[in-house]
DNA sequence: CTGTTAGCGCGTTCAC
DNA sequence: GTGAACGCGCTAACAG
């Protein structure tokens, strides 16, 4: 056996229970179940309680009761302004139930990932895991140790919260249409992320829908620097306008673009995804809104029921999206819609 | 007693100790000290061990050995651009040494710092407080009880990683007095910040060695939204210039000057803090590097060292800062220079 | 209403 | 090298 005491030996329940002339049982109902005993010897266990400094040891009880109020939280990159918003939510909603949440950096990596579950399950009563970039075996595997709360992750039979920018990103390529553009590209983001593939499949479908032609440009980890670098790639497309996967490629677009002289939105159109810039680019970021912090707030609500009534549900949340216009989008510009004819 | 079997009972020591023909203690020493048993026996404990899914309780280890490899971070603004790649970084650096991280928000309010903290106490090693907004008294009552390391906040005794944002700040002055600048601003940030304190002490000092008169504009939470409001104030100073408390302040300001008109550097400069929005803003923002990163990184090595080393130290580390000029510093305008005359 | 008695699962002194 | 026994601090059955 170890000193716990590392500063001066913090007093027990027996301590309190001796200074108070009560058992330790007592003790413990004075700070749990108060119903099951005087109301008078209650205030007095309490009193003493905190005359001689006791305060419930949390290991203990979590050792007894197999309940010790924690949750992880964990996200691919905490830097990535998505998140923030998200895990500010869900941190405070948890701290409504007086949970404490872990957090956990994948740092876009499965395994980094797997590794941060594993060391998690165990410490915690339930987890949650955001735009997951695990395979959904792994994810049903730890499903089936812990209960699991997904955002932007669609497995069945494990409660999730979309954040579905289908809707969003169809109103992005209405709104190009609409201003004439007639072949555009999409910067897409992670291999493994689940928003990337349904904001790939709502830009090839919207693009048939209304009647424009698509490039699909090779996946990346979301930067601003990633973004920089899809230009040359982006501009060997006959585009004329871009839909990146976030705002932060998007931004990175808007960098590359006025490095060579191309201006937004005379020369070339630019749509962002998430809405994490506000109006900070210059020009403002057109860009389809995803209020990740509702999601995550919903999610932890969500986890938090699961524990408190100890059922498992099978919920199905999503949350839609819309395209907010601000100043990134315009008519192609005559010269390069010249290039390639329709 | 309740169940810990959630879905099934967790197999313990003593099934392993069972299946393998062996006493608890060896068990438990084949997962701790490896040394004091035959090396053949660990390897069969291991594997019967791995056989029927056993996996040590870390509930149960803690209560026994009073660790339970946990620390806390507390910050004023999960959401605020300055502290993700902190968290991120100090995340990340626990994670090598195997320890779990818990997340507190304390939404810039001190009582909610507060009860974080206190809640966190008696879960974890180790507190890493940033930025605080507690006193120094409530700090030094809860380093009293748990191995504490701030940033951003100088306590003597306690353990302290700072942004030393003086010579920075004092760059930034040179650089608007040799623009020409005569008269200047800064619009301060919370009250209870070490680093506003300490910029502002270096706004003024500055001014008086670089021959400048500064007013000083009432400090606010620092977002986008109050820098856009303090506009007003600034104007009605005789400022040719400003500096900011952080980056969300000074792009707040851009926008509010753009609204009514004054652009920006041609009529008025602005400096920023912390450079968290990197070229972002339009024009880009000079602004004072403070790479937040190397502080959380810094200051969870020193935790972790001293939870590891069971001493603790008094350490003082101090990061530099330097000035990033980009595109929104100027010589003043012949216009406004003249509304106010040196 | 209250005290007594068992554990929770693991680490660790002691003997062997 | 290995096993038996006790303790960490608390909760939960079981009496009374």
């Amino acid at each position: 056996m170890t000193e716990n005491n590392r500063r001066q030996r913090m007093p027990t329940m027996a301590d309190v229970a001796r200074a108070a002339g009560v058992s330790k049982s007592s003790v413990s109902r004075a700070f749990t179940q108060q119903g099951l005993i005087g109301a008078d010897t209650v205030v007095r266990i309490l009193q003493v309680a905190k005359d001689i400094g006791f305060v419930p040891n949390h290991t203990a009880r979590a050792l007894s009761t197999g309940r010790h109020g924690n949750v992880a939280l964990v996200v691919p990159d905490v830097a990535n302004p998505f998140f923030p918003p998200l895990i500010r939510a869900a941190q405070m909603q948890a701290d409504l139930s007086d949970f404490c949440v872990f957090l956990g950096n994948s740092d876009e990596n499965p395994r980094q990932e797997d590794k941060l579950v594993n060391r998690f399950v165990g410490k915690v009563e339930g987890l949650l895991l955001v735009a997951s970039r695990l395979t959904d075996e792994r994810i049903s595997f730890h499903a089936g140790k812990c209960p699991l709360v997904l955002i932007n992750r669609d497995v069945a039979g494990i409660p999730r919260v979309l954040i579905d920018s289908a809707v969003g990103v169809d109103q992005a390529i209405l709104h190009l249409a609409d201003l004439g553009h007639r072949r555009i590209a999409y910067v897409s983001g992670p291999q493994s992320s689940w928003a990337d593939q349904q904001r790939r499949a709502a830009v090839q479908q919207g693009a048939i829908r209304h009647g424009l032609v698509v490039n699909i440009i090779g996946g990346r980890v979301p930067s601003y620097e990633n973004g920089r670098s899809a230009v040359s790639e982006i501009l060997a497309t006959p585009a004329t306008a871009v839909i990146a996967f976030d705002d932060l490629i998007a931004q990175g677009i808007m960098t590359g673009l006025a490095d060579i002289g191309i201006s937004v939105p005379a020369d070339f159109s630019v749509v962002g995804c998430d809405d994490v810039l506000g109006a900070a680019t210059y020009p403002a970021l057109t860009t389809v809104s995803t209020r990740s912090g509702e999601a995550g707030l919903a999610a932890m609500s969500l986890l938090l029921d699961m524990l408190a009534s100890r059922t498992a549900r099978d919920a199905r949340l999503s949350l839609d999206t819309h395209l907010v216009r601000r100043a990134t989008t315009a008519p192609p510009s005559a010269q390069r819609s010249a290039i390639s004819p329709i």
